[in-house]
DNA sequence: AAAGTGAGCAACCGCGGCTTA
DNA sequence: TTAAGCCGCGGTTGCTCACTT
């Protein structure tokens, strides 16, 4: 059985966006709200299919949709994200604010393409690791600008699942059995091949440059005092994660090391991916 | 000044995953 | 359970414009 068309070809308008397209695409977004896609066409008076308003919309005409050119910090993390990611576009734009996966793709292939070769990530070479995050805002806010970089921040409601941390002498958990987490979100999936990317290649600022997240702050994380820690654990029971809660009020509550132990990133040492 | 060439980028296409009936 | 429909993604195409000859 052939796949059905997105919508019918006959009378749809293809090629490039005029002026008064793109005000009736932004009036019916106003009205009507994204999404719906196959309706929008109708519902705005075009002779476009819903999959080209969509990307319209997406690529060029959302509010937050930063113009211009790359700035270097944003050159550094396309590359950086590229090596971890691979062409993962949209994963690599969710992490980069007002820029889209199209153009992200454009640029990479302008300017890095034809300099570096294609990764290589078919399923039989990949191995998984699977990384979702507890609702950023149950996270103190220096792990917010943490997890933002790695978590995508479009999607708040990520969480971080632990899988089976390999332990060493880095993390010790104390308590508490493993937790094991619904996966009622979205997931991240992220597929390196084996000992390609190390622990201090993604955290240490010569993965990315954390700006306001330095040093001296990750310092007054650990500095925290038990209430707010109390806090954090509060949410995370109150919010239906309270193995999470049990899990990490029981251990040494490292910011970090959770995230660590989360990813199955055990150290400093080149990853082992199980 | 005109033709050729290449870079940049907006838009399209086809596929796969997810949801719904 | 399964087919149909929708959505989103990555790859590709083709148009535009700047630069070169």
């Amino acid at each position: 059985m052939g796949r059905r068309p997105c919508c019918s070809k006959e009378g749809m308008i293809k090629g490039a966006w005029t002026a008064i397209e793109d005000e009736l695409l932004v009036e019916c977004i106003k009205v009507h709200g994204e999404g719906k896609w196959s309706g929008i066409p109708k519902k705005a008076g075009l002779k476009r299919c819903g999959k080209s308003c969509r990307l319209r919309w997406l690529n060029y005409l959302r509010p937050d949709i930063k113009r211009g050119n790359m700035s270097p910090e944003e050159e550094d993390l396309i590359i950086r994200l590229h090596r971890l990611l691979g062409n993962r576009w949209s994963l690599i734009a969710g992490r980069i604010p007002g820029r889209t996966d199209n153009e992200i793709k454009n640029y990479w292939n302008t300017n890095f393409a034809k300099k570096a070769p294609a990764r290589q990530t078919s399923s039989s070479e990949k191995n998984s690791i699977r990384i979702t995050s507890p609702p950023s805002d149950l996270l103190p806010p220096n792990l917010q600008q943490f997890t933002n970089v790695l978590a995508t921040p479009l999607q708040p409601e990520l969480e971080f699942e632990a899988l089976p941390p390999p332990m060493d002498q880095n993390f010790s958990k104390t308590t508490a059995s493993e937790p094991q987490f619904t996966d009622n979100s979205p997931d991240i999936i992220m597929d390196l091949n084996p000992g390609e990317i190390s622990v201090s290649e993604i955290f240490n600022d010569d993965f990315i440059n954390f700006n306001d997240f330095e040093a001296s702050e990750m310092s007054n994380i650990d500095n925290r005092g038990k209430s707010e820690v109390q806090e954090i654990a509060e949410n995370w029971a109150a919010s239906d994660c309270l193995d999470q809660a049990q899990y990490y009020m029981g251990s040494d509550f490292s910011p970090l090391a959770f995230l660590f132990e989360s990813a199955g990133w055990v150290g400093d040492d080149d990853v082992n991916v199980v």
